[in-house]
DNA sequence: TCTCCATGTCAAAAATTTCTTACATGACCC
DNA sequence: GGGTCATGTAAGAAATTTTTGACATGGAGA
């Protein structure tokens, strides 16, 4: 399987800060299944650069505001 | 194979710009073969978060410096 | 010319991400 | 109790990204 990504990500708190909004609900909004999102919000991998794309359009930030590079992994 | 991933890139022109860094070059810093280069420069695939992140971090910018939402494609 | 370097192509295999389907649990409300 | 919703797990298949290895071309320079 996929190691740990050494990338950290703020899914689930931009979900809950949107008005709890479900997985189920972002899942439908960026076009994958729910399992994909339960994946990256529990960091057994990282999404596409399009799904990322895509979840940062849904929330109005930036890429750089979802996901940030993991300082403590091994670059 | 995959269809064109509605996200555009700079990394040709930031390796140019990074005193014409070659492709080759590139990949070793990042960790990639340089036909993954190749194909990112083209716009065949969109390279995964992880790859994305380490480009921005070789040419000392941020995600959205290299990576654009491609607006003309459909979303 | 010959050599080196950068870029590019191609095809098949390997690795990773995503999907599909199914089932489990806890919270909440009737 | 029974129903719904949100979250979670799991396994295999499917799709996409990346690697491996090989070969081709054009430019620059000795």
């Amino acid at each position: 399987m996929a190691k740990r990504p050494p990338i950290l990500n703020r899914v689930k708190a931009l979900r809950e800060a949107h008005d709890g909004m479900s997985q189920a609900a972002l899942a439908k909004e960026i076009g994958v299944t729910r399992q994909t999102v339960i994946a990256i919000e529990q960091g057994r991998y990282s999404p596409s650069l399009e799904s990322a794309f895509r979840i940062a359009r849904v929330f109005g930030v930036s890429l750089d505001d979802v996901f940030q590079w993991d300082e403590t992994a091994e670059s």
